[in-house]
Parts: C-alpha cells; sequence; structure tokens
DNA sequence: CTATTTCGTCATGGCCGTTTACAAATTAGT
DNA sequence: ACTAATTTGTAAACGGCCATGACGAAATAG
C-alpha cells in the first residue's frame, strides 16, 4: 500500500493504480522494469521467477516494453549453465532521460539522467544568486536547461520530466517556493517561470539529497537518518524506502531539538536548538571567521591547515550534532546515519566527536555514521533520479506519452 | 504500496499479494470489506462507487463474502432518495473474532472483538505476576482464554487469530518475549505455552496501545506520535497508518533521548535522559513517594489532593516530557500527540508543562496534545483489533480456513 | 398513473495470466 | 560424436475476472 513516498507530486503517475485488469497490467509492467534495472541485464526467465509470475507472461511485458522503448534485447547470454541461454535484457539506454536541476546559493546546474542511471548530458554556471530575483536566474536555468535537453536529444534521449531542487520550502503542490532564505525568495511559483514541455516536480534540495543517498549510496538499505547542512540543519527520514514528509511538510528539522534546553535562545523561539551549537553561523563565530563567500571551503581549509580555534569549534559542533542524533536514533532505530552535503566536506573534524557522543549515549552497538560519498553532487542527481524512479514506476504512463 | 505495518507476522497474511488475477480478487475483497467497515452500512451501489469498480463486479465480491460468514445483508435501506433503495450490507457480527490478551504486571485480560469492532466477551484476573515463572502466568491465561472463547462461540462467533501484548521487548518472529524487566522474563517463546489453535502474534503493549489509538482513537489520522508509561517511557510513531518499528524493533525509545546532555547517569550508558526526570522512579523520588503497589494511582490520588510535592514531581516531568517532545515533533511533523497508558491518568498534571513547553519552543502554530481516551484498556482492545485488521486486510484467508 | 432514477443481476465480451506443448540451444554423460 | 537432460522463449487453448449493456425491481416526482 503504499503509494511511492518520493513521488512529490500529490496525484502523480505513482498513486495507487486501481484494482482492474489495465492496472495490474501496468503494475507487472512496472515490477519487469524494477527487476531488469536492479540487476542491470536479465533474461525474460530470470524476470519471471523473480516477479513470481510465468514465462508466457514476461514475454509479452517485455515485448511491449520494448516496443515502448523502455526495454532493450542486447542478445543470447553467454552460456555457463545447462539449458538454453537465455536473451539479456537491459534498461534502454536511448529512451527517456530524467532531467535534474539545481538551483544552489551560489550556482545552478542541469544535468540529463538515462534510464540506466548515467549521466548523459550536464550544464554547470557557476555565480551568486543570493538576493537575485527570480526572474532572471531561472531564465538563466532555463538556458541550461535547454542545452542539456538539446545535448541529451542529440544522443537520442527524450525527457520525461523535470525535477528541481531548490534550497528552500517547498510547498505541497511541488511547484511553489515557500520561502529560500538564501535566495531571498518567498512564494515564488517555478511551475509559471519554468517551460511547460514536460512534467515538473519541485522539491527541497535535502530531501533529493537523500532520496540520491538512497537510490545511488552504498551499504544503505531503506532505513535510514540523512543529515545535512544548507539552510540549517536539516535531517531526511528515510523509511521503508521512501522519505517521511510529516503532516505538513516539515518533517525533518533536526535544526531545532533541543541540545541544552536553557541554552541561547533561537530565531525558532526555544532555547539551546541544535542550531546554536552546529549551525554554520555559529560554528564561524566559534572559529573566529567571518561570514563570506564559500564558508565551508573556508572552514575545510582552516581545519586541514591545523587551525586550533576551528577545529575545536567543529569539535563542538559535533558534540553538539552526536547529542542531537541520540535521540533521533532511539526515536527512529534507523540502519544508519549519512553525512551529506556541506557536513560530507566537514566530516573529518565532526566525526569522531560525533561518534563519540553516539556511542557513550547508547546502550547497545551504537547506530553507524557514514559520510555520503555523493557529497554535494546529491541534491542535482537525486532530482534527475526521482524522475527516472517515476518512469520505471509506471512504465505505461511514459510508453502513451510517446 | 506497501504492506500493513501493522501486521508483527513478517511473513503473515498482510504481505504484497503477487499481481495475478488471484490477487486482484483477493486485494478487491480486502476492498469491500475495509470500504463496509468504514461507513458501518453500505449498499453494493455505494460499495462499488467508493471503490471503483461495477456494481456487478461488487455483487459478485458481496456475493462470495456473504457466502463465507464475513458480510451480512441487512436488508432494503429505508428510502429517502430517489430510486430504487440498495440493500444494506454490513460487516459480519456472527463470523470471524479477535482473541486480544494482556500480560500485565499485576493482572492478567483476554477479550473476543467481532468484525464490527464490539467487544462480544471478556474475562480479566488481577494479581501480580511481577517474578512469577512463565509457566503458571501462561496457565491462567490459558484459563481466561478458554472461558472468552467459549462465550465467544456460545455467540456464533469462531476465533481467527490470538494477539498477545506483553509489557517488553518482543523478538521479529512475533512470538518470543527477549526481555520484560516488569515481569523478569527473558527469552520466552510464548508460541511453545500457548495453545495452537489459531494464528498467534505478541508484541509490545505499547505498540498495541498505539495501533488501539489509531483504529479507534478519534481525530488522529494516520500521523502521530503515542506516549506511553509502562516499562520506561516509549513513544510509538505512527506514519502512514502503520507502525515504525525501526530497523531492529527499537523505534519509540523516547525515554532515552537526551534531555539535559551533562544530567545523571542513566542505565543505558547516556546522560539526563527523559527517563531521569519523567520515568516512574525519578518522578516517585522528587515526589518523595516510596515504590511499591499500584504507583500510578498512588501518585494520581495524591495529586488529586493537592499534594504539593507530588504536583511540583509532576510539573517537572511534564516539563522534560516536552522538551523531548520538542525534539521528536520537530523531526517528524506529527498531526498529534497523543499522551496514553499510565501518562493519561496523570494528565491534569503533567499536561499545562508540557504543553507551555512544546509551545515555547515551537516556531509556527504547536502540535496539538491530547490524552487517549482509551487509556489503560489500549493495548488489549489494540491487540484484538489487530486479529480484526488482519481478516479485514485478507478475508480470503480466513474465509478458506472455515 | 406515468416518467424518472437508482439498485441489483444476468449475459456477453475483452483482457490477462496460466497451463500445456514444442522448438531451440546449451551441458552432461557415454 | 551422439543422445539425454535441462533451460529458454513462444504459441495456442483455457479460465478467471472485471467491464459493458440490458433488464426487472423499487422507490420518487409530477
Amino acid at each position: 500500500m503504499t503509494a511511492p513516498l518520493h513521488e512529490a507530486h500529490p496525484s502523480g503517475p505513482g498513486r495507487v493504480l486501481p484494482d482492474t485488469q489495465q492496472g495490474m497490467r501496468r503494475r507487472n509492467l512496472a515490477r519487469v522494469m524494477h527487476a531488469v534495472n536492479a540487476e542491470g541485464q536479465l533474461s525474460r526467465a530470470a524476470v519471471a521467477s523473480r516477479i513470481g509470475l510465468t514465462r508466457a507472461a514476461v514475454s509479452t511485458l517485455v515485448d511491449e516494453l520494448i516496443r515502448s522503448g523502455l526495454l532493450e534485447e542486447l542478445g543470447p547470454e553467454r552460456p555457463g549453465r545447462v539449458g538454453r541461454p537465455g536473451s539479456a535484457l537491459a534498461v534502454s539506454g536511448h529512451g527517456p532521460a530524467g532531467i535534474g536541476a539545481e538551483i544552489g546559493v551560489d550556482h545552478l546546474a542541469v544535468c540529463a539522467v538515462d534510464l540506466r542511471g548515467q549521466v548523459r548530458a550536464r550544464a554547470i554556471r557557476h555565480g551568486a544568486n543570493r538576493g537575485r530575483s527570480p526572474e532572471p536566474v531561472i531564465d538563466e536555468l532555463t538556458e541550461l536547461l535547454r542545452q542539456v535537453v538539446a545535448e541529451a536529444k542529440g544522443e537520442g534521449l527524450w525527457p520525461a520530466g523535470l525535477a528541481v531542487a531548490v534550497p528552500g520550502l517547498v510547498a505541497r503542490d511541488a511547484r511553489t517556493v515557500v520561502r529560500a532564505p538564501n535566495l531571498d525568495w518567498h512564494d515564488t511559483d517555478l511551475g509559471a517561470l519554468l517551460p511547460a514541455d514536460f512534467p515538473l516536480t519541485v522539491d527541497n534540495e535535502a530531501n533529493f539529497g537523500a532520496l540520491a543517498e538512497l537510490w545511488l549510496g552504498e551499504g544503505t538499505g531503506g532505513d535510514f537518518l540523512h543529515v545535512s547542512a544548507e539552510i540549517g540543519i536539516g535531517a531526511a527520514v528515510v523509511v521503508a524506502g521512501g522519505l517521511l514528509r510529516g503532516t505538513r511538510g516539515f518533517a525533518g528539522e533536526l535544526g531545532h531539538v533541543p541540545v541544552r534546553p536553557e541554552g541561547p535562545r533561537c530565531a525558532c523561539g526555544g532555547r539551546g536548538c541544535l542550531e546554536q551549537y552546529a549551525g554554520e553561523e555559529a560554528v564561524l563565530r566559534a572559529a573566529g571567521l567571518e561570514p563570506g563567500e564559500d564558508r565551508v571551503g573556508l572552514l575545510a581549509g582552516r581545519a586541514a591547515e591545523g587551525d586550533a580555534a576551528v577545529r575545536r569549534a567543529l569539535r563542538d559542533a559535533g558534540k553538539a550534532l552526536g547529542i542531537a542524533l541520540t535521540g533521533a536514533v532511539n526515536l527512529l532505530d534507523p540502519e544508519s546515519v549519512v553525512l551529506g552535503g556541506a557536513l560530507a566536506g566537514l566530516a573529518p573534524w565532526l566525526l569522531p566527536s560525533l561518534e563519540a557522543e553516539l556511542d557513550r549515549r547508547t546502550a547497545g552497538p551504537a547506530c553507524p555514521v557514514s559520510v555520503s560519498r555523493l557529497g554535494p553532487q546529491g541534491p542535482l542527481l537525486g532530482a534527475a533520479h526521482s524522475v527516472v524512479r517515476a518512469v520505471l514506476d509506471d512504465p505505461a504512463a511514459v510508453a502513451e506519452r510517446n
């Protein structure tokens, strides 16, 4: 039951299909796509035994998917076992592509990912967007988009959808940026500004980063906590292979978990929130540095040089993070905690005190903490892959669009 | 989809059905049951429009369910609108029954609930079980079980399954009590001790209490936090209409969320855990009372009398709860927080400081806190209803058993 | 009293996975 | 090298299930 939680579209194609024969067919097409995608390469017979249908049924499903350009026949597998070798199937590398876009505080990026998960085209543009009005920024993004789509088309791909990662809070309609403090945008409807050639989804960059970790990361099962720090400190809770968004979409506000109940006042109204100890501003102040451009790089650089004040500041931030995460881990019992976004770059100096605190406060074996190897690329990749997942989740929907 | 999270059986009947015509039929039978159950009384045509099938299809489904004794025809609805009145259908009150059992620290209880949710038979036995070995306790429980099953059979019901709520940690097999500190039981396989006449499920009483709130409570949607205190302080996280159990089944350990990072040492290895401020032992000590029997009743009585020390102790506990819950609410953004179990009885003195703390530390509108009206009956009712839900979730499975 | 609306059912038809059978392609055994 | 066994993919017949359309039944509206 349950609708895929990564679907930001409230009524997107991922909703539960009616239990009629047509719906069954659509779901079975999806199951074939997922099976082939998971293994990279699979024969019809292998798909059949994996999803519990007969070879005959899978044959017709595969035929339909090949005709739609979603699956490709790679030819006979090299025989290793007894019996006739199967014919290898693979997800198509020339069909639909997911277009991901990222609006960062000081860059814009777009990429195209094919159904196999390969990045096939990309374009980046550096330059501070802080405080610029949405229109010119979106115009530049549209230009990058045009380039990437053109390049993808040159490779035989066609865009199945666009997903945009933004550093801010997005409304439930998955189109409107409610507020993005670091851009100084408020109630901006990106759907009205972006070209409407294909389905659009807008979501928070931390959410897309977590989804990227779920789909592309190593070792993470379906249950983990993805912590990142771009605008404040956010934790995305991934449960049962989907994002936990909360009733109002506000879930994951790790930054305002109380760390010291009588600590310094916070803008949220509370006292001693995590952000007062591990937030960017707090860490810079503790390190004795001025806020400026590329603050994370500055911190990492000074820490690498051995700057004692910076190292102490990061150690203290790690400790505060460990305290807040202890609460989260006790509440959710995740398989692991993953540090992503800006935190990934600072991990060498945050991790020791963070893990020490988590260990100390946990009765049994502590929850393992790892660092995302996706780093700053997470949100962009997650966005593009979210489109790819939507195709895999309902191949019939895109097949009839082309 | 998603498999129902309330299913404690790892491979129980609630697992995802294969997408074949038989599976489709079974799911549609379930959808009819749920539709009728949700409205209490519904015509075939109303069911059809509600679940998106045709009247003809629903007719055959209903026929099958009536033949199986899961649905009853109540006769023609009283006509209020134009057209031929429908024939009212209701979930059967004479078919399968869910048997719930509770092993409390100082009582045993068993009840039978019919598919309509009515309690049709019950038996309770008071007496301290703390420290008694499992065998005699289970023997007594089996006797109560016999009585309740006999009484239910007298009313035309037959037991479809047994669910047992225990005050302790239960293994993933849903049969073995790993440890129940208040009973002093360890690694006790209840499946071997209880009669094996019908499917058995064992789970923590806090989990069943939360499920009872989900299924029977008022105003709670599918997302809330159910806080109870029996063995330590536990929070059950209910998300998307199911229980969040965690990777190892340890989710919801609110009692060990850090409230004051440098506070007193806790048995878990941490410092300043919630349990050090709001745990039973801590509150009794702060109130200047000795631990004994019925400690909650004692606290509530003294507080009602106006005992200043007790009231202060409860006020402080509420404050600590509020701090810990602030973190949980920030992380999960639930629709509400529900106080259940022993906390429900102490709510009048806990709530003011708890809510004040939660309000103070939240930016927007604070998450509403309510008190369970199920109170101490929650776990027993939740257990019995979990069996009923399993029947509604896959009526074909029980139909073929009878 | 007739027209209209809605309900439940029946016969028909189409869709879809299964069953059964068979040819093709490989390995294992002699 | 040749046969037997095994596995793959496909085709035809089969059966189950929901949709469609029509019809009688039972109410209301005028």
